[in-house]
RNA sequence: GGUCCGGUGGUCUAGUGGUAUGACGUCGCCUUGACGUGGCGAAGAUCGUGAGUUCAAUUCUCAUCCGGACCACCA
């Protein structure tokens, strides 16, 4: 080691700028897969949706992420960390669209993607620089994005035999679509919104009598989709209807009056009127009134067909208005109730939902409900609380999972029908991935009926489709260790997206291989705004990673994204990154002086057999107490409470105490033997806490290591080193000597406190009243200790069986 | 409406069946040879409210209030 390397300063933007470049460089990071001594820990790292750049909640559970990540490596395992990128949803169109000023629905599907494919390669080395800016040790050549050919081939591939094992069917049921944006959605997809509405109380007329029913609606518009009234069968007030018919207005339609003891009673008129469909409710009622035929009025662009008579042609906004001033027109409106009322609506544009009876790709998986409660109960969960979100979301699943998209960019689904006979022509493997719109299927001719012409399947698959497929895509991408990388060893993930990733990708991995895709999952909060609030454009409350990373540094942005506890959501303080960088200057000086001291010897008069002094024993079981603690912290994803407990070690153990104890030895020019001990001790303190601290601050420990024990540990970077083990010196007995010592420490450093002295002012005399004989036999042992460290000429001491306090020092 | 999480000094936070951790802030002292973007020290909370279990509860149970999240939702 050379001491005349060691800056003054530490400089931590130009330090963290060329630690990217040499772990990049020398392929620090890399997956081994000729390695197959070290057992492999998988890491199924979330895919960010490219669009824009990364945001601080991104920062902060990426951050936590690589901590496990950094702390794995350094236990010995052979990690396998890809990065990808997530861009074949809606976030990736419209940025592209945006980006090249163009209309996704003006194009070819296949020029679009060849567009988008193009445009993603030249945005997204920019945007992963982001995520390599924080220090992620991810493996960057472990790449993929879910929209390039080995994910639209896998995905593709997980369609096809799906399809084959009679999962994914094509139905003709009702699904919910988005008027707007026109395509189907998923019920991840839904958000509610509190909207103002009216109930319209509609009169009709009950046939072969002069009496009148009224119910109640907030979709009057549907009026033309009526296929059923219903009322409790303990209503009193309708007892006598049920059975009767009633002439529908505006229709003339007949419509029996049935029971259904899901009537409401008090809602409303406590009749109701079920239309196919007016919502969820109206196909549950379906489901128990199996005999009564649909009337589809509403095709999947939203818009009334014939079957919705005069109102064809118009949207549900328009038929409203409509069929409101016709029932006015023929007296039928009783009248209409202003109400406030939760819908449906896509999370996307805000717009309301319909119900459309069409055509679409389906999984079929409500039967599995029990299947999929049990998996997740085998996941390992940190924090454990978060599996009840996803028995919850397993529980009130209500449809299966509606896999199509009327969508231009994404993975196509990979299906040609007969011209003739509509027979469904899947893709064959081999020639996967294909684009149906562009490529034929390897079949000549139609299996049923000998037809040779084909139409392609427009439609694409959910982006989720794909993204559930991660821990296999990644794992492929290494196909000779799949084995032993899928199932992964960990999925990371906030916890926003329970319901979405966490669940399709455990369906799919059930669905396919009949097991859980990872074995442990780890999930992430929220990084709010100071107040605690969410960030988003719109409040104007987004706090930027990357000018924070200008401002502190990375190693500052992960000082703070450690602070939280897992699982719980954190508001951003700049103070934190303020504390960050203190630690930062504290390790960077505190590191400075133990390599000053320790270039004067060599290696060889430092060796941990050299330490026999009480307080050099004494920090080196303080240390391999913080060791086992901190280890076995890590080891359950608990980064937030090693940190904490490294930290402690470091700043109040080492520096505030330990390096205060041994200045007066270390000071003295002669190499004696009991200097030698110290610097025994500080040679393997001062490394333990680098290394303990490399997975939370990369950068600096990385400096510090470079610029010192890199001659002397030989690995090429601090990353490579190995987690320190715990050092049992067989001596516990230290352990109460050296805190006693500390305890009158802090007494005369309080005395001179008091008396407005400097600490380094002598004093002429001190007693010490110990409670215990034993008590004072240990601190005869240190009496020089004490008269070297608190600068004090004469100690006496005394045993004081009656006071309270164990140490008590007058002057 | 269901489920879950949280409510600890001025602020944020740790934690535990025996009155509490740390950070920031505040105040005082110290220009000590790693560190003034410092060091040392001090003040400051009876742990949301009520009840119960217990020798003992901030920690367990129940109720209640207040935040927050997820899910569901009514024609």
């Amino acid at each position: 080691m050379d001491a005349e390397d060691f800056p003054k300063k530490y400089n931590s933007k130009e330090t963290e700028e060329k630690y990217i470049k040499y772990w990049q460089e020398n392929k620090i990071y890399k997956f081994d897969k000729k390695d197959t001594k070290k057992k492999i820990y998988s890491i199924d790292t979330p895919p960010p949706t490219v669009s824009g750049k990364m945001h601080l909640g991104h920062s902060f559970s990426y951050s936590q992420t690589d901590m496990i990540a950094r702390y794995k490596r350094m236990k010995g395992f052979n990690v396998f960390y890809p990065f990808g990128t997530d861009d074949n949803g809606l976030a990736t169109i419209m940025l592209i669209e945006k980006t090249k000023k163009i209309r996704a629905n003006k194009m070819e599907r296949g020029e679009f993607i060849e567009l988008c494919l193009k445009t993603l390669e030249e945005l997204r080395p920019q945007y992963v620089q982001d995520w390599k800016r924080i220090g992620l040790s991810a493996d960057f050549d472990l790449f993929y994005t879910t929209i390039n050919e080995h994910c639209r081939k896998i995905s593709q591939e997980s369609f096809i035999d799906l399809y084959k094992s009679g999962r994914i069917k094509r139905k003709n049921s009702p699904i919910m679509i988005c008027p707007k944006c026109r395509t189907a959605i998923a019920q991840v997809e839904l958000e509610d919104a509190e909207k103002d509405s009216f109930l319209s109380h509609i009169k009709v007329q009950i046939i072969g009598t002069k009496e009148h029913l009224v119910f109640a609606t907030t979709r009057p518009e549907l009026l033309p989709a009526c296929i059923g009234i219903s009322v409790h069968p303990d209503d009193q007030k309708y007892k006598d209807l049920i059975g009767k018919y009633v002439k529908m207005p505006l229709t003339g339609a007949k419509i029996q009056i049935t029971p259904d003891e899901e009537t409401d009673m008090n809602y409303g008129t406590g009749v109701v009127y079920y239309c196919s469909y007016g919502g969820m409710e109206c196909i549950e009622w379906m489901s128990r009134h199996t005999d009564v035929e649909p009337i589809n009025v509403m095709d999947v662009n939203g818009i009334y067909n014939s079957k919705a008579g005069k109102y064809e042609g118009l949207n549900s906004i328009k038929a409203r208005t409509q069929i409101i001033e016709d029932l006015k027109k023929d007296g039928c409106l009783v009248k209409q109730e202003p109400i406030k009322h939760i819908v449906n609506t896509h999370e996307r544009c805000g717009t309301d939902i319909e119900f459309v009876a069409t055509e679409q790709w389906f999984i079929e998986y409500l039967d599995l409900k029990d299947r999929l409660l049990e998996a997740g109960a085998k996941l390992n969960w940190n924090p454990s609380h978060m599996r009840n979100r996803l028995d919850n979301w397993i529980k009130g699943l209500k449809w299966d999972w509606c896999l199509s998209r009327q969508k231009k960019f994404g993975v196509p689904i990979p299906v040609w029908y007969c011209k003739k006979c509509s027979e469904v022509i899947i893709a064959d493997k081999k020639q996967l991935p294909i684009d149906p719109l562009e490529d034929k299927p390897l079949l000549k001719k139609c299996q049923k009926c000998g037809c040779n012409e084909f139409l392609p399947e427009k439609d694409v698959l959910d982006t989720w489709a794909t993204s559930s497929m991660t821990p296999q895509i990644a794992a492929k991408l290494v196909p000779e260790r799949y084995n032993d990388i899928y199932p992964m060893d960990l999925r990371p993930q906030a916890h926003d997206i329970i319901s979405f990733w966490l669940f399709n990708t455990m369906v799919k991995s059930q669905l396919h291989n009949n097991i859980n895709p990872w074995k442990d999952v780890m999930i992430s909060g929220w990084a709010l705004d100071p107040k605690g609030k969410k960030m988003s454009k719109s409040k104007g409350n987004v706090i930027e990673p990357q000018k924070m990373i200008e401002n502190y540094s990375a190693d500052a942005i992960r000082y703070w994204a450690a602070k939280s506890k897992l699982g719980d959501d954190v508001s951003f303080k700049e103070e934190d990154l303020r504390t960050g960088m203190k630690l930062c200057i504290k390790l960077w000086n505190a590191s400075k002086f133990c390599i000053s001291h320790l270039t004067e010897c060599k290696q060889d008069e430092i060796k941990t057999d050299n330490i026999y002094e009480i307080l050099d024993i004494w920090m080196m079981e303080k240390t391999n107490q913080q060791i086992e603690k901190a280890t076995n912290y890590l080891d359950n994803y608990q980064y937030s409470a090693a940190k904490k407990e490294i930290e402690f070690l470091f700043f109040n153990t080492f520096c505030d105490n330990y390096l205060e104890f041994i200045k007066y030895r270390i000071y003295n020019e002669e190499l004696t033997k009991s200097k030698k001990s110290a610097l025994a001790t500080l040679n393997s303190v001062i490394f333990d806490v680098l290394t303990m601290f490399a997975p939370f601050i990369p950068f600096i420990t990385e400096e510090i290591y470079q610029l010192s024990f890199k001659q002397i540990k030989k690995e090429k970077s601090i990353h490579l080193c190995s987690w320190p083990k715990s050092k049992p010196t067989g001596d516990k007995q230290c352990l109460r000597t050296g805190d006693l010592f500390c305890e009158i420490i802090a007494q005369i450093r309080q005395y001179k406190n008091k008396n407005n002295l400097s600490l380094k002012t002598q004093i002429k005399q001190i007693k010490i009243f110990l409670k215990t004989k034993e008590e004072k036999e240990l601190i005869e042992k240190i009496i020089e200790d004490i008269k070297g460290v608190g600068i004090v000429e004469k100690i006496s001491l005394y045993v004081n069986e009656q006071q309270e306090e164990n140490i008590f020092v007058t002057f």
